[in-house]
DNA sequence: CCAGGCACGCGTACGTGTACGCAACATGTG
DNA sequence: CACATGTTGCGTACACGTACGCGTGCCTGG
């Protein structure tokens, strides 16, 4: 009566060979699904029916679709977070590596979803934050200082992302009340991003040049 | 095959009224949903089940559950934006503003899901937008000042809410590496709020009294 | 008065994530 | 070899949001 009832391909046997199924081949093709297609698409289902298993059994080797969901992220992140300029450029280090990772969070909403759903403490996120505390350390600032930085920094780079998703994701549908709709629209412009950071990079600069300028006197000092 | 059938408990009638259902009552009933339970136990089928009609009568009034929650979110905050500061002292009572809202998007994540799918221009927060373009305005900010002014305090607020939500979401999960977690979690305090929200209006100040400075020849100047 | 249109409430069905627990297999132990 | 024990894939089932379209009742124009 349901019409078409061939489906599923299997000619005897119903059941998955044993070795089959791995958590890296989950993520592998997870990722695959979310890099053509994005976010929607990857359903547990689907990503099941691909790999040729029920979607059951998934779970043996993943808490949720979230979980899964973040290392399908840090994989993508490992391709775009690094800046070009040099390390030594450290202000223009800084902002590129800012501006990579709101690039990043806004194209791929499945990542900002990763990003505000929990601290992300992924290999690769702390590998950055890593790189991102060296500069600013080597840019003068102590450990205190730098992971304020830092907090300040990626604060501001999420939460912007977030807005110029909300922002960019509702094009077209209200009309609203007469330009106020391009004045808010202004406010999530890359543009605007980079002059918020400038102000941001300015306070750290000062913070760098007293910490410098204090630390000067005992440059060797018990720093941990 | 589908086991028990003897649910819906409705001897003679099954159809509602004709006059029940209005968006004003389906809105109240969310709201108070929301109020106690939180977002979460706020389902389209528990909201129709206690208002006695089926999931599907609600959607003649509301076009998805984004949608009501739009509206539940906007009754919420009129309830708690409001600063207790004079509007005379403008940077208590942005500050204040800033602060009310930050705590209403951590406390409420329906809230702060709305804040984060796309820009909101409910009566409620218009009328808030409204207030603090004028108390910015009589700060001395002209009007595309006031404007930059109020979209970075509000990205801040936002940003900085959906930060410290997702960090205080995740309290006793991993245990992560060593005392990192503590400084994580510190980037996401009030405390650290309030100072980054000094340095904004640090900035906001200094571009007030130049913008003062421009303006005092022609201060009576089409300010509309 | 009554015919037509239309607003309304709803039944059915689909696709989603996932809790629960069983069955088939591998491996270790007597 | 027989059996216990752990591992792995999966079947069933549930609650969710909601697309689609049907029947029922109201109201209004002729």
């Amino acid at each position: 009566m349901p019409a078409a009832r061939a489906k599923t391909e299997v000619p005897a046997n119903s059941r998955a060979q044993w070795g089959t199924l791995s958590r890296s081949q989950i993520v592998a093709a997870a990722t695959k699904a979310v890099r053509g297609g994005g976010y929607e698409t990857m359903t547990i289902r689907s990503l099941a029916a691909q790999i040729g298993v029920s979607p059951m059994s998934l779970y043996r080797y993943v808490r949720d679709k979230d979980d899964l969901l973040d290392e399908v992220v840090d994989a993508l992140l490992d391709e775009v977070w690094r800046p070009a300029a040099s390390e030594d450029e450290w202000r223009a280090w800084i902002a590129e590596a800012a501006d990579n990772l709101r690039r990043f969070l806004v194209r791929e909403p499945a990542a900002l979803r990763v990003y505000l759903v929990h601290p992300v403490v992924s290999k690769v996120a702390l590998e950055r934050m890593e790189a991102m505390l060296g500069v600013l350390g080597r840019a003068g600032l102590g450990n205190e200082a730098a992971l304020s930085a830092y907090g300040a920094i990626h604060t501001y780079t999420i939460g912007f992302a977030a807005f110029e998703a909300s922002r960019s994701r509702s094009v077209g549908s209200e009309p609203l009340a007469g330009d106020l709709a391009g004045r808010l629209a202004s406010f999530s412009s890359p543009r605007q991003f980079g002059e918020g950071l400038v102000y941001l990079l300015d306070g750290v600069s000062q913070a760098a040049e007293k910490s410098a300028g204090r630390l000067s006197k005992a440059s060797n000092a018990g720093q941990r």
